[in-house]
DNA sequence: AATAGTATTGCAAACGTTTTCATAAACTGC
DNA sequence: GCAGTTTATGAAAACGTTTGCAATACTATT
């Protein structure tokens, strides 16, 4: 029927079950084409009666896959990751591996802690957002001979195989719309781009192309707020403030956008007729506030995936080869931003 | 220096590096009162030179704890989970932790699946959302002895601990907070609440509120919608189009509500003179929507962050007892309510 | 200086698998 | 029937730890 008595059904206790040997059952789960189909229904009915459940640990120890993948993200509560995990998960949960996951609150150091645990665990691979970590934790995963990946950022002389997106890219072309608006009196609100190479090469970009455009962004123009509805939703009341207001504000990303947005409604403002707000990001959601906010799109879900995919098959191949994959980016003009 | 010839940095190999035995290595980190103090500096200086990384695997193997839990989610990509597992994520962590996470999308067969997968892995125990899942998983783990929990549900008589709120009250609460302001004519937008019991109480609930107060809400005023800001957006649509719409909208969690608020704002009604909307569970943002969402609170936060303070004490400890913890609900009344 | 106790270390068995190798049995094709 | 294959199984070693027990070295007590 069922339940045995204590909790050790281990393979030998199948194996006397079935009256084989335990060799006979590792095989049976690992090679079935190579035992009996009679054995292997002795077997799998001893399976069944007892309740066994294979020890992943005791296959890892013999230098099998762990069969863990681990993901270190910089925060776990965020639109934007919870949408990359969640496709990463379900991208290698296809191939039978689990994930291990942990966040670092965006400081690098526990970020090398986390990896170090995941080391531990054996995980069969780490996959990390973004390109910037710590010294310690580019040589510990080359050391370990652990494979990793990062996720989200993409750059051709990446350190790392990555999947992602280029954020410079990004950048630009959410400068480039306002200014094909005609804008010229531009807010930023960014978060702080310490340890933060998405926020950086974004922010780095846009006053690039502004610059182009022979466009200097004075001091009180630029904002810092991290990635905050409430706190962006402040910041951009600060900046729409003072006597003289920009005609459109640029944000980080679309969490801040839309603090932006609600600040201006806050504030009494027309958008886009008065204020033009732009995003980044393109997260669930940003299509259906109203108005609908417009953004540069990174597909999170398709980096996700694609992530997931080709890191199991990089660990799983026999031959692996690096891989890097640039996701394209994707202007997404909603209501939110309008002439100047 | 660093990086030693290959990846076969064992305990065996710390211990020759430092000319002991493995014995003494082992209790260097498991008891390291029993071993003296300079032994331990010799055997710390050869760990740093040889990149000792400990292996999980071996040690569970042993018969330790693997010092992971598994955590299934009906979903990650969710405002509301996201904070809990965050939250979760923390506390387990510093109890030194790791993480196995995976979704099910709301099938109870797959989270099934994800609890075997976990129980293959040896996780130290498991935690579940709700209090609502398959017979076979309930064997599982009750077969399997290895600690259980439910999250984010609570019911006196429930039949794993848990930590979480009581979602009937909270529907109460809402339907009680629409009453007070004299609405009559409400309409509801809630999931398909097959699987989903936290969903079930709270309609269920607002459905007998409701009664109590001599109300019988019609069909045409009730739509379904899954947990997405679009959808809701269109049910609301729907909802108000005919030639009577309701006073208030009430609906099963922020995100149908957020949802719900832009459709009505799309329709060019005025929120709340016009229409009240109410939602229930306060999510991170619900606070900074323009109008601030009404809604009932689930401390989310608290939630994970005592369910997994709870759960590693339960596990960590030699004479665990259970626990169950009720949170406390709140009505945060904000600006999409008012007078009917 | 002998004894008892304590602090430190090593030996070896155990944990639950997988896999190499060897063996036995069952087929080939003549 | 017989050598040569092929198929199915078992025995045993290996993976990297932890820990009970035994042995040794040291300390304090008389």
């Amino acid at each position: 029927m069922s339940a045995k008595q204590k909790g050790n059904v281990d393979i030998v206790a199948v194996a006397k079950a079935a009256k084989v040997s335990p060799s006979t059952v590792s095989r049976t789960f690992n090679h079935p084409d190579l035992v009996s189909p009679a054995t292997r229904k002795k077997i799998n009915r001893a399976v069944q009666k007892l309740g066994y459940i294979r020890n992943r640990a005791a296959q890892t120890m013999h230098g099998k896959r762990s069969a863990t993948i681990g993901l270190v993200v910089p925060t776990i509560n965020h639109a934007i990751f919870a949408e990359v995990i969640q496709a990463f998960s379900d991208a290698i949960d296809k191939e039978g591996f689990s994930l291990l996951l942990a966040s670092h609150g965006y400081d690098l150091d526990r970020e090398y802690a986390m990896v170090r645990k995941f080391l531990e665990h054996r995980v069969d691979g780490v996959a990390l957002i973004g390109l910037e970590h710590s010294q310690a934790t580019a040589r510990l995963i080359a050391q370990q001979e652990t494979p990793a990946m990062a996720i989200w950022n993409y750059a051709q002389d990446a350190a790392l195989p990555c999947v992602g997106a280029d954020n410079r890219q990004a950048g630009r072309m959410a400068a480039a719309h306002l200014l094909e608006l005609g804008h010229r009196d531009i807010g930023l609100i960014f978060p702080d781009t310490q340890g933060n190479d998405r926020a950086r090469h974004r922010l780095s970009a846009v006053l690039e192309t502004l610059e182009a455009a022979g466009i200097t962004v004075p001091q009180d123009r630029k904002s810092e707020a991290p990635y905050s509805v409430a706190q962006a939703k402040q910041a951009a009341l600060d900046l729409l403030a003072g006597p003289s207001r920009p005609t459109a504000l640029l944000c980080g990303n679309d969490v801040i956008a839309q603090g932006a947005l609600y600040g201006a409604q806050k504030r009494g403002l027309k958008v886009p007729e008065e204020l033009s707000v732009m995003g980044i990001g393109d997260f669930k959601g940003s299509a259906d506030i109203e108005p609908g906010l417009s953004t540069v799109r990174i597909p999170a879900e398709t980096i996700g995936t694609l992530a997931g995919a080709e890191f199991t098959r990089f660990i799983t191949s026999d031959t692996p080869e690096p891989f890097s994959l640039c996701c394209d980016l994707e202007q997404i003009i909603r209501g939110t931003t309008g002439p100047a």
